[in-house]
DNA sequence: ATCAATGCAAATAATTTGCAAAAAG
DNA sequence: CTTTTTGCAAATTATTTGCATTGAT
């Protein structure tokens, strides 16, 4: 069932350029580029319907938000099948590689619950050098992703 | 020696009362409340001058800019003695416990290391019940911090 | 005296929202 | 037909910035 049903909103034809979008990438975006992407399948969708179905992807968790302390924020296609996983983030290029770990997973779960609580959710960034910047000193390429 | 004046920077009033009050307490704090807090100590202070004096502090490494997802972003005072801790979250009451972890510490920097980074800083979040949520379903107090 | 630092108020920029028009069911 | 959703443009809000003035050295 589509979850758009599945939440009693209508799927409309902007809706379905976005989640259709959101569902052919695997790479993370921002808002902008999804408005811009979603643009690409139908010229009628606005920002502001964009803003407004970010809400329901991130709710459904088929989507993640996240934070890299830009002043905007990203979004994660690729939660609903990892829903743990981490990010490594260069400093310079700004390159972003995935990982899970189940050690880290585990020792999560056991410390928070020794600290009384249960846990829900997750998200472990970690940022550094990749290899580029620490031999060349720069990275050439400024990634988005 | 005084970290101002570690970086040629002139030691004024103001940017005493926020370092003293940045430095009087271990709360998380915003940008909002620093400016609070800093003007009972010194009248004249700006809502320019603490989010100019902000980034002097981070960049020093005496306090720890976070994320957590509000519109506003929390600062950590407590991060020059504990560069490496975590925050876990009460998803109602908004209690904020912070831990550390050696094996999670050392699980970050192998993995980063295989994957061809250096790491620079860490930071994991986590989410859930603290104990009064899960016994009680609701926390009567929602604390800041 | 010199130049950095301040407060103020205006600017910025991502995100949100009110509303009349359009489309889904 | 009724109700939801849309695009637009205006509003919101944390943070940043230009500039004339003040204050540290």
């Amino acid at each position: 069932m589509h979850f758009l049903a599945h939440k009693n909103l209508r799927i409309t034809s902007q809706r379905q350029a976005i989640v259709d979008t959101v569902f052919g990438t695997d790479k993370h975006f921002t808002a902008e580029q999804l408005l811009e992407w979603s643009r690409q399948r139908d010229k009628s969708v606005s920002r502001a319907t964009v803003y407004r179905t970010l809400p329901l992807l991130t709710e459904s968790g088929l989507v993640r938000e996240m934070d890299f302390g830009k002043d905007y924020k990203f979004y994660d296609p690729n939660y609903a099948e990892h829903p743990n996983h981490n990010h490594i983030i260069c400093n310079d290029c700004e390159k972003i590689v995935e990982f899970e770990s189940d050690k880290i997973e585990k020792l999560e779960t056991e410390i928070t619950r020794q600290l009384g609580f249960s846990i829900k959710t997750q998200r472990l960034q970690i940022t550094g050098s990749c290899e580029e910047l620490k031999k060349l000193g720069a990275c050439k390429k400024k990634s988005g992703c």
